[in-house]
DNA sequence: GCATACAAAACGAATGTTCGTTCTTTTTAA
DNA sequence: TTAAAAAGAACGAACATTCGTTTTGTATGC
């Protein structure tokens, strides 16, 4: 609450003419991270695109502050049932957006195959996410053409 | 510290008799990771090994609890410098020790690309273990056979 | 064999601090 | 002049931690 009111530059008592309460500000935050996602998820017509977007995410200086942030989110969801169903649903989106990318690519794979493929693509980005948040000093390299170069290979 | 309490079947009183703060439990927690990390890494010559193991505990039902562990523990490292170190020094040796690996199978490639495919393969496993902390009916499927595949093929 | 003495272990209520929230007062702006 | 916005002190609940007491287990005396 304390980093809120510094970021927002506002008493405690101004921030709570906003929201109703702590829990309500990490719903709109997790939302916002949501609705994000969702925006630059529209702009990707195929999983070399995708990949391109996530690691621009990731090396974005100003972004890293955002990963500490998610990953308070994170630890709050699991005691926070109202946060986890949120981040459950726009994990679904996520998964279904980034399975139909992957199966428009490839028709021949099968629906579980698409699947999985987008459920590690996921597991990449929150990895990575994790890794830059706890090691801001961490260097991605040639994750990106390895990561597109597999993508192919599949 | 109330769970931890249950968890030991102890009052508080009795934690404090084994542990000086709850920093120092936490800090046993991530050690405690650390070692066993390191133990089944010892086993593994090969990266399919590696992902066979990496799979075999995400889908280890008694480990689940242990997943929503190790995310409050990320969250603690963020602001807790103390954690982080170890955090930092584990996942350091967990990525020289993938990337041996990585190399000992294609030595023509280069040790950044071995360095990325272990970092890739690290946030694979903690990415899905996030997955599975916040929502435990996740199916992980063919996920490894398809890791696999795409392991051989860069 | 039983009672006594002692130390280690555990308990759980009490403590002080932190944190989310509220409330009264002051400032701003229309 | 008045309503909206902000401030910041004050409140209460939750938390990590402490401490006086009780229990447990074990060695020692008779």
């Amino acid at each position: 609450m304390k980093d809120v009111c510094r970021q927002a530059k506002l008493s405690p008592g101004a921030v709570y003419l906003y929201f109703r309460s702590k829990e309500s500000i990490l719903q709109a935050l997790a939302e916002g991270g949501r609705s994000q996602t969702a925006a630059w998820l529209s702009q990707c017509k195929d999983l070399s695109r995708v990949v391109d977007l996530i690691l621009q995410q990731l090396n974005l200086p100003e972004a890293q502050p955002v990963f500490k942030l998610d990953v308070q989110l994170w630890a709050e969801a699991i005691h926070t049932p109202k946060l986890a169903a949120l981040f459950q649903r726009s994990e679904a989106v996520l998964l279904d957006g980034l399975a139909q990318i992957a199966k428009r690519a490839s028709p021949k794979r099968t629906d579980q195959q698409a699947k999985t493929i987008a459920r590690l693509l996921i597991a990449v980005m929150t990895g990575l996410e994790l890794q830059k948040a706890m090691n801001p000093t961490v260097e991605l390299g040639p994750t990106g053409v390895l990561l597109k170069s597999t993508l192919r290979e599949v």
